[in-house]
DNA sequence: TATGAATGAGGCTTCATTCAT
DNA sequence: TATGAATGAAGCCTCATTCAT
């Protein structure tokens, strides 16, 4: 691995471990094993750095999010494709789904970089699949916007107590849970 | 107001205005306008004053979700009631419920604090509210913390895109968001 | 003293001890017993520190340059005097001439300070007393900066090769150089 | 150019654009085209990199100040030649000029490097046409370093004021300078 | 209780220097 | 000889905290 790479997953590491507010370059630099000046042969700065290691998050949940979804497949389908990759991300890559959760509107990562299209645009295929069902009577009619947010946000939550271990999240609560947003948008 | 309840409103409005990582003594004494060693007749440390601030806020918060709850209601009023008042909070406090949404995991406040009762131990009515509805056969079978934090993450990732200006939320709205919430756990 | 004026002093010597260039923050601390943060109440960073020390020096100087000057003596006395008090200044107050000789074209210094008006104006002062030589026909005519800028920089170099001990500066070298001051002006 | 001489260019550039205490060597490495690496095939450290580019410099000032110098002219061609020499080099070879004339007395030249013989000892030539003169009774008894000082003190002021604009260095000007510096050590 | 000058540990960053290629 | 990634000592500066008033 690299010196770069090093650097960047340490910092996702701290980050994860003890909030980006206590992450110091000391810490990094004796986490990532390397000397306190070679991270400037990388990043001009801390908020470079941070969002660097923010970008490539990003861009791994960005693949991670249209994994195996069929634009022929049912809206049923396709629906449930979306929320289990989103639900799957933040189980199999933790540090990345908390940093992407809690930085996305934080000044430290610049507004630009908030903003970016994921790797295939995963929101505007969410968004789409949205205002299809409302068309076909399928989902309640309301704000797309608002029905977005509103499915993403019952992942999110749910990843979040699981993370604490406030429950399990084996194959029989995933499909509550999917089931749960599903229901939640119906007309 | 006293100084100490001057530093407290100075902290939260700056923590929500700048983030908690960018809040410093500095800009409290400044805001709060005292001097710099006043805080340290109220809090030992800088912990003390944003857990201080941080147990104020839960208290706030726990008042008002059970505002005008009446255990004699049917299963829906009272879980309608619970809902809106919890998603009123978060329009009315936006600091206060922004401050315990990023603060609730943070290394920064204290375990048993995070895990205070509040005023009238709010968890606790919405936890036998959701095993009630499960009992009556209405809710879904599943486990009643699961339960618990998707409905709360609804409101929660609502009102943050709110926040964001998403979009509005009136009445309209307001009540999507409810039958949302309520059909997410029906059987 | 204070603990101002004790940092500026230590400034200024550890200046002229090892150069600009050499002074740390460090070392100024040492010098001047104060802790390391104690600057910040009185200086934004180290350039505003070193201007406060030129500003000071300046002052200091302008007061020095006029002392004893009477505007009715004659054209010879009054010379005599400016270019004597330029001296004793050197001589008296080694540390101050060699930091302003050196830095009032440096960077380092900002263009208003180095354009400041000295305590009463002495530069006005030498240049009209040129032109009224010129006028009178006792000195040469020449461009009156060059002019200036000649009478000056004879007193510059000697006292720098005075401070590396090239020669002693008594009453009868005194003399010597003020006559060849006055002479390689005169028609 | 060899690679040597580009590091030195370069940094005689730099050092005349910002001044010794900014020039690191990541601007000199850029600015001289060569790897960071390769001035220490030629340059124990820093220092002895100044040092050679303040060498090199005397040795150019050295074999100016005595160009054309007749040894049998009179002493006024002498003393003309000397001065107007001095002064062309200070007008041609701006930054070497400055730069030695600001480092001689600085800690950071070596003081074995700052009494080098230059070239062709031009400090020899000049004592001794001083000292000639005083005995042949045309110029004041004085300390002959002392007049040195002062003789050399006027070009070296003068330069200064040119190079900041102060006034032109045309052929008239010259020779009122040229004029005082004469009549300034005259008896 | 209220103040704010003084403190110094520790933060981020620079930059001369090394060394493997 | 030429390179430049890597290094870490040392620089400047911030900021929570103390203490005399």
């Amino acid at each position: 691995m690299s010196k770069k790479q090093d650097i960047m997953a340490a910092t996702l590491d701290l980050i994860d471990e003890e909030g980006l507010q206590s992450v110091t370059f000391a810490k990094i630099f004796k986490k990532a094993n390397v000397g306190s000046g070679t991270i400037y042969n990388y990043f001009a700065n801390k908020e470079e750095l941070v969002n660097a290691v923010y970008r490539e998050a990003r861009l791994l949940m960005g693949e991670y999010l249209l994994k195996g979804y069929d634009p022929e497949a049912s809206l049923y389908e396709r629906f449930k494709c979306l929320q289990l990759n989103r639900l799957k991300f933040g189980m199999h890559h933790p540090k990345e789904f908390l940093f992407i959760d809690s930085f996305s509107f934080s000044p430290y990562i610049s507004p630009e970089l908030r903003d970016m299209d994921d790797a295939q645009n995963s929101r505007e295929v969410i968004l789409s699949l949205i205002i299809e069902g409302q068309k076909q009577g399928v989902f309640k009619e309301m704000d797309s916007h608002l029905c977005h947010q509103l499915i993403h946000g019952i992942i999110s939550s749910i990843l979040k107590g699981y993370y604490v271990q406030k429950y399990p999240l084996n194959e029989i609560q995933t499909q509550q849970v999917l089931e749960a947003s599903w229901k939640a948008i119906l007309v």
